[in-house]
DNA sequence: GAATCGCATAAGTGTATGCTTATCTGTTAT
DNA sequence: ATAACAGATAAGCATACACTTATGCGATTC
């Protein structure tokens, strides 16, 4: 199951923190461990996870791999989120922010 | 971490089931296990961990224990997503029918 | 073409996690 | 009162997970 795959992904702080750099801008895997005290292989494997919850794609650049976000993992989480849109109304006024940021 | 929390609770598979089946209207713990091949300490310790994640929340009835939605913690999981927003655009057409949703 | 670089993969290890069985607490019913 | 019931908690166990060190593999650089 891919949503399983998705929070699965996310339940890992290390991940989040990597996920949330590159929201900032792609970058290459080296580029991303700057600053993150994590080994090298332990960052390959948390993009290796986060590539199969397609909350991140790889692109072969030389001998860089260059990172970026994956919009698709991102909308399967607000589809999830979408299910339970009943309880939204309750907390209409926090949620009307999102809302305005999201229909920019 | 509360952020931690929720995607951690979020990530096992058994406990969006019992989320999801909540989401349907609150019930005791007892009502949820019915269909659900899941032992009486499992349903306990589940509801456990959804409860400090902020997806859930119990109320004492008797001897049975009420559990329904927690608002809060979905709308922490929306403020996570906001913080995405940039990446939107890009699937904006499949956002339209979740954000007509929500400002019902 | 040999060394280096960026990254992936393999194998091993400690800890976290989800389950089990057993027991305990508190509430209702007889 | 005592038995039955709803649920929580404790302890133990098997598996999953995040990390480590070591090595492999292409691509570049010298």
């Amino acid at each position: 199951m891919i949503e399983n795959d998705i929070f699965k992904a996310l339940a890992d702080p290390t991940r989040r923190a990597i996920f949330e750099k590159l929201a900032g801008g792609g970058m290459n895997a080296s580029a991303l461990r700057e600053g993150m005290e994590i080994s090298q292989p332990a960052m390959s494997q948390h993009l290796q996870v986060l590539r199969s919850a397609n909350l991140v794609r790889e692109e072969r650049q030389g001998r860089f791999v260059h990172y970026e976000v994956n919009p698709d993992g991102l909308a399967l989480i607000a589809q999830w989120l979408a299910k339970y849109r009943a309880y939204w109304p309750q907390r209409i006024e926090a949620l009307k922010v999102l809302l305005r940021d999201m229909d920019q």
